[in-house]
DNA sequence: TTGTAAGCGTTATCAA
DNA sequence: TTGATAACGCTTACAA
């Protein structure tokens, strides 16, 4: 059922209907129930492909996510969809999967769909991708990491705070051994955790030894092998900060497998606070991120823009400590 | 840059340029050198909105999920996303939470969108608007749930055989006052794994008090309160199957409140296997279903109908229980 | 108040 | 082998 259809059924010209339907005022009371009775009756719906070729806007904005698995970018994609879904816009998701190439295939699919936005959580890698965007008038939001774009809204935790908060609670139980397994240096989030990190222990004049700083890429493999790293060591460390919670997943398998017991051989902070965290063995103690907030802040933001709010914000949303069980006095 | 802009810089027609894209073969080697040098120069990509609109298929693939956030689904999008992308398909997403009518906005959406197809996990409403996806050509698999159609390509796991071992590991394990907390009836895939669940007690001659089925919806908060009233009747159950992992998430927090032990006070199976099921106190026994196949098989079915092929196909993939520190002897 | 018609960017048919 | 041109379904000046 197209306009055409419509418009030879009820004998109108088509403008009329696609009046009708977007500005009912300009036309007739009389004409006006005709054509919306028959729209009813008939469950019209404008094509969305006609009206995107002709508006130039698809009101689709696309998600690029690191890796929808993790349960902090569900969290996150859920809340963008529910905003998006109020306001008129689908939502159409590429998982990157921590991967720079996936993520360039993935702009380049939004790019040409010409989607009105896109959310970014970025690698830190494509650029050049980024500012066709930016180019060709596609608004642009950073999320959780920063592209390295300048003109870009952006939603990020504060991720020093976070960690601050997390070396500080390490400390506070009496470690002074303390390691961390950070994320990929290429990574704005991680750097900024790795930051809070060192900077918390230099305020407790406790030296960082290099050997206690680790790199994973945030899935759980990747702790499991830093944690591996760590425990052939002359002297292990009895405090673990991980930078998401994914690798300390592979850390509590490590240490089941080494009857490492935790929190009596090593505690073990994290971030990110999936439901499960509090049914784990021990419950984990973690760096909770206000994840729904943050989603729907960053479709909030790319609507406004949309809309034609100019200056750029960038909102850095606090974190909380939450102390379980997985840490304790050394 | 358009299809304009460049025929114009190079001085051949639109068609030529087209046509030396879609099928270099019927055009002069020497045009289409000249062509394809000026594209990738460009770094020109034909507009998605001018193509679908002429095509009439948006290669866009709509994805209508329970709940994001569920590990299943996330890791079924995933799957799903991967092969789509492979196949030069897009994936739009809608989350519906389980919810009828969100589902049916969603479905609506696609609908209008003019997807090339529809990955549902159906909540068994929305009949005549899936129908209206058949009417217009639009390719319908059902996954997880059925949706009630009966000529869709359809991808689930087989409910009836993952409860019956569910229940015969329970039964084994010595139990008999044996309790279920069962999805939403109006699921197919809750209905079968009741199914299942039921037809083993009887075959083991255990007889299901009506008191031991309860009825939750998936969510956490189902389980807990579930839990409660399972544990006001005058004789509990000690063993219990619950039907999917984030209802099992709520008893468990239920246990610990009332310091019931789990697995000495109860023994507790349930459905999906997250990475932390393993590392939960205790490790969780679970029916796994092997959800990225189940994914990839969908979108495949999806595609192999919009290549042509004809005869509806329905795949029901085999659960596996894995056996862990939640459940135990009587 | 309504209709006519142009145009969005592409593909595909037909002639040349 | 190439080019002109007609769609695809919609919105929106502009004219009637």
């Amino acid at each position: 059922m197209t306009l055409d259809d419509l418009a030879k059924e009820l004998d109108v010209s088509i403008a009329t209907i696609s009046r009708a339907l977007s500005r009912p005022e300009q036309v007739a009371p009389r004409t006006r129930e005709r054509v919306l009775a028959a729209v009813h009756r008939h469950g019209y719906k404008p094509f969305g492909t006609g009206r995107s070729l002709r508006t130039q806007q698809t009101r689709t904005i696309g998600v690029v996510v690191s890796d929808i698995r993790n349960a902090f970018f569900a969290a996150a994609v859920k809340a963008i969809e529910d905003v998006a879904r109020a306001n008129g816009y689908s939502v159409l998701i590429c998982n990157a999967d921590e991967d720079r190439q996936k993520e360039g295939i993935a702009l380049q699919l939004l790019l040409d769909r010409k989607v009105s936005g896109v959310i970014n959580c970025s690698t830190g890698a494509n650029l050049e991708l980024l500012r066709m965007f930016e180019k060709s008038g596609t608004v642009l939001v950073d999320f959780d990491r920063e592209s390295g774009l300048n003109n870009v809204d952006t939603v990020v935790l504060d991720n020093v705070l976070g960690a601050s908060l997390a070396a500080q609670h390490l400390v506070e139980l009496g470690h002074r051994a303390i390691a961390t397994i950070a994320g990929p240096k290429h990574l704005s989030n991680a750097r900024g955790r790795l930051a809070g990190f060192r900077k918390t222990l230099q305020e407790f004049k406790i030296a960082t030894r290099p050997e206690y700083v680790l790199f994973g890429n945030f899935k759980p493999e990747s702790g499991y092998s830093a944690a591996q790293r760590l425990f052939s060591l002359a002297k292990p460390p009895t405090a673990l900060f991980v930078a998401n919670i994914e690798m300390a997943a592979g850390v509590i398998q490590f240490a089941r497998e080494k009857k490492i017991s935790i929190p009596k051989d090593l505690s073990l902070v994290s971030f990110d606070d999936p439901l499960w965290a509090q049914f784990m063995d021990p419950p984990l103690t973690v760096i909770v991120q206000p994840t729904e907030e943050m989603g729907e802040c960053a479709m909030e933001l790319l609507l406004g823009r949309l809309r034609g709010r100019s200056p750029v914000q960038t909102k850095a949303f606090p974190p909380r400590l939450v102390v379980r069980g997985s840490t304790a006095k050394r």
